[in-house]
DNA sequence: ACCTGAACACCGTTCAAGT
DNA sequence: ACCTGAACACCGTTCAAGT
């Protein structure tokens, strides 16, 4: 049933790390964090589970390597602030549009790779103080210095932003994986519309609240509600932290 | 190595859906996402595969059965706000103390069943309709109508908290589990150190702003930030929606 | 140094058979 | 109606053996 049609890979170009992890996140991108098995793995590089094994320790590194490589070509398309103050560019860029580009950065990277949210977070625990950890950590902080936070406030600032960034984008990934689970024929207002009938039917009694935003349920856009989210942290930052 | 000492259940009790699902909590909190299966659940209820197969559709219902369970439990805590507009306490309970309450709740659920954080945003996503969605919306929901933001916005503002809440709550609770997983005798100061010692041997050009906060991470308390971002957002909302 | 592929222990799930 | 337990297909991982 899942058996997809796949080019048994050229074969030729010597196993690699970079090719197995190449395969990982393809997998993973088609098939969800399920997709990604050993067998799989060795059927499409034509080869056997010992040779994986050469060159990646376990299923766990496997997977820690391939949010690396998501992470660090989701966040090296942003700007990330010159490394030097050179280049007075003005207002060009203020710092609310830095942290919308790197906020809406990973949460497309997230859209595009549903697996990568509950990745991020093991990994984010796992190993701080690998390389991914530290890379988003950066890309939130310059600006969160740059928009006159006080240095004392700078990791309870960018902490909220992370978890915010995170929780929401990851949210927004499981709802697209659970959509795409029920097959390709339902699509997302078909979804909405079921979620929001059975919320408006609830027990007017207990769930008055839920009741009413039914509607705004519906209509609403995952991306806007999403940068809308990371406006209204913005604001709170600005407004209590200096 | 991992064969906990327990009671192979005291048995006379027939099987049920109920006691199924309290042992699948006992085992998630004392063993992790990956110690719950069938296997130990047959021993530990002294029953064989087919009898929980017979009350429990699969794993997953299974493991949204005992999400549900302890959600519920955690939720019920919390006043909630009265049904009815009886009892005129004043200023008693302002809206912002029932959402820190609501998400404290939230919080120290997830602390204490570290495995509820991923089943929750699959919840939420796999079964919107369910009893757990419309349960948290609802509780922090009501608050925010309190808080006098316009209907318009309701659908908004608490989107933002229950994705802050749960990315926090579920960052926190990733961190708790690495931390166990490294064992009994390795403590959180150990672990903030070594992480914060990390952060400061990092590249001082790539990474200026990740280092200055090192000490922040070090010192830092989970509860008091998680409660600050709580405020912030809270800030946000109230200086933004009216 | 790099790869093969059989084998191991473990997993979720099914199902004929019992009571 | 409720339970038993062997069996199936699948999983991650190991390792002796090859080149």
């Amino acid at each position: 049933m899942a058996t997809s049609t796949r080019r048994p890979e050229r074969r030729e170009q010597p196993l690699s790390r970079e090719r197995i992890v190449e395969a990982a996140v393809e997998l993973l991108d088609t098939a969800g964090e399920g997709g990604l098995t050993f067998r799989a793995l060795t059927e499409r590089l034509a080869t056997g589970p010992g040779a994986i094994y050469w060159h990646v320790a376990n299923k766990g590194e496997l997977l820690g390597a391939a949010t690396d490589a998501v992470v660090a070509a989701a966040l090296a398309l942003e700007p990330a602030a010159p490394t030097a103050p050179t280049a007075p560019t003005g207002h060009a860029g203020s710092p609310q549009e830095g942290i919308r580009a790197v906020a809406l950065g990973l949460f497309e990277a997230i859209d595009a790779h549903p697996w990568l949210a509950t990745q991020l977070s093991g990994q984010l625990s796992r190993s701080p103080s690998g390389p991914v950890a530290p890379r988003i950590f950066e890309s939130f902080g310059r600006q969160v210095g740059a928009l006159g936070v006080p240095e004392r406030d700078w990791f309870t600032a960018t902490s909220v932003l992370v978890h915010y960034v995170l929780g929401a984008a990851g949210q927004n990934a499981a709802n697209a994986a659970s959509a795409r689970a029920l097959g390709p024929e339902v699509d997302r207002a078909e979804i909405l519309g079921t979620v929001a009938r059975a919320w408006g039917d609830l027990d007017p009694d207990d769930y008055p609240f839920t009741r009413a935003v039914a509607d705004q349920l519906r209509e609403h856009d995952d991306r806007e509600q999403f940068l809308a989210g990371v406006d209204l942290v913005l604001t709170g930052i600005t407004a209590r932290l200096r």
